[in-house]
DNA sequence: CTCGCCCTTGTACTTTGGTGCAATAGCCAG
DNA sequence: CTGGCTATTGCACCAAAGTACAAGGGCGAG
């Protein structure tokens, strides 16, 4: 598995070398049409932004793009991993580390840090813990009548009770009928909470 | 690097045999003590939930987990990492795939399918939108003072003047001082609609 | 038919929310 | 130092929200 390191100005990195002495080293510029399959390093220095380190378009067949930041966070990481790229790590990671990432990218893994991990894995967690909550968010409508379910849906989006009864064509004094009985069923204290249930935020 | 298929029953297919004929065969009943360091593979059958499969907890120094689900789809996978494992993959998936996937997490790796990543990089990408769309609601906190701020979330999350007066221990003729200025500032009418500009939801 | 639930409304009352006016005090910049 | 912003509070007042008690009519299950 040839490997290809892709710099601004062609400079490799003490690690680099000894982790991968066999890979080839290429300023930016002469990138493109040179390289052939493999495991290609692209280093992002301080600053650089992930469009300029990267080249355009997904990689080639046989070819595998490896983001070296000289100053990864979670947000470069994504954006490398949409952009293409199968991993990411520190221009000044350990030889060893280096290796390892080669090998797993070059067999078509994936690599990315723990501190990633956790935080796509938590984050799409999320994801899902809000669909799975906006599921279940038929709770309130099930435990109220039909009127009680309007009312509730308006007081959730800010309405005054004047606005309801007008909205509803109801008495002010209705609202409130509801209003009481919505609280009670759902064991809120005022329209404040009930906007919050209603808009799937917990208490 | 040692392989340990874990299935109910204790029963191979002929892929994963054929990919890693060194690898051992447990019953999910047996694992537990005598596994080592290496590459666990869990079955799950289809039907079967995560949670049944994958052991609780997270994965030992030195062991790396993967699922080989029958019918893998993308909540499954997530559910996977989030359980602890590093990849997940078709369990009649062709032995070379195996083979690869075996070598990725065995070093470390991450091993998801295309259209997972896809759909990690989409997903977070649309966190990050989310991110970026509150960070303008620091659009609120931007225009409002320190105190006010604080009686804004407080606000937020259904507290009543009395409330936030207790636990901002100021008396409640302050917290409306507080919340007159902090409409006055937003252009809002009420706690409610405060409630929704905060928690990120448009009037 | 009776019981229960829903929808409706009225009067009256309490509580909470929100504003106007005013005052004291600290901090910081011009 | 003076003006502006912030934080704080009091008193008074009005408006909105919410509750208690009561009552009428409709509708479906047992």
């Amino acid at each position: 598995m040839q490997n290809w390191f892709i710099d601004r100005q062609a400079a490799a990195l003490p690690n680099w070398l000894e982790a991968l002495p066999a890979a080839r080293l290429l300023a930016r510029a002469q990138a493109g049409a040179a390289i052939g399959p493999g495991v290609l390093w692209f280093r992002q220095r301080s600053g650089e932004a992930i469009a300029t380190t990267l080249p355009a378009g997904q990689p080639a067949a046989g070819q595998h793009w490896v983001l070296l930041s000289d100053e990864p966070d979670e947000k470069t990481v994504l954006a490398a991993l949409a952009a293409g790229a199968a991993g990411c790590c520190n221009s000044y990671a350990a030889p060893e580390v280096l290796q390892q990432v080669a090998l797993v990218v070059g067999n078509g893994g994936l690599w990315v840090g723990q501190s990633l991990l956790n935080w796509i894995v938590g984050g799409s967690a999320r994801i899902l813990e809000q669909q799975r909550q906006s599921a279940p968010a038929d709770d309130w409508s099930a435990l109220l009548s039909e009127r009680e379910s309007e009312v509730a849906r308006l007081v959730a989006s800010a309405a005054s009770n004047k606005e309801i009864a007008r909205q509803l064509d109801i008495s002010e004094r209705t609202v409130k009928a509801h209003l009481t009985s919505i609280f009670d069923k759902l064991g809120l204290r005022d329209r404040l909470q009930l906007s919050l249930r209603i808009n799937g935020l917990a208490l």
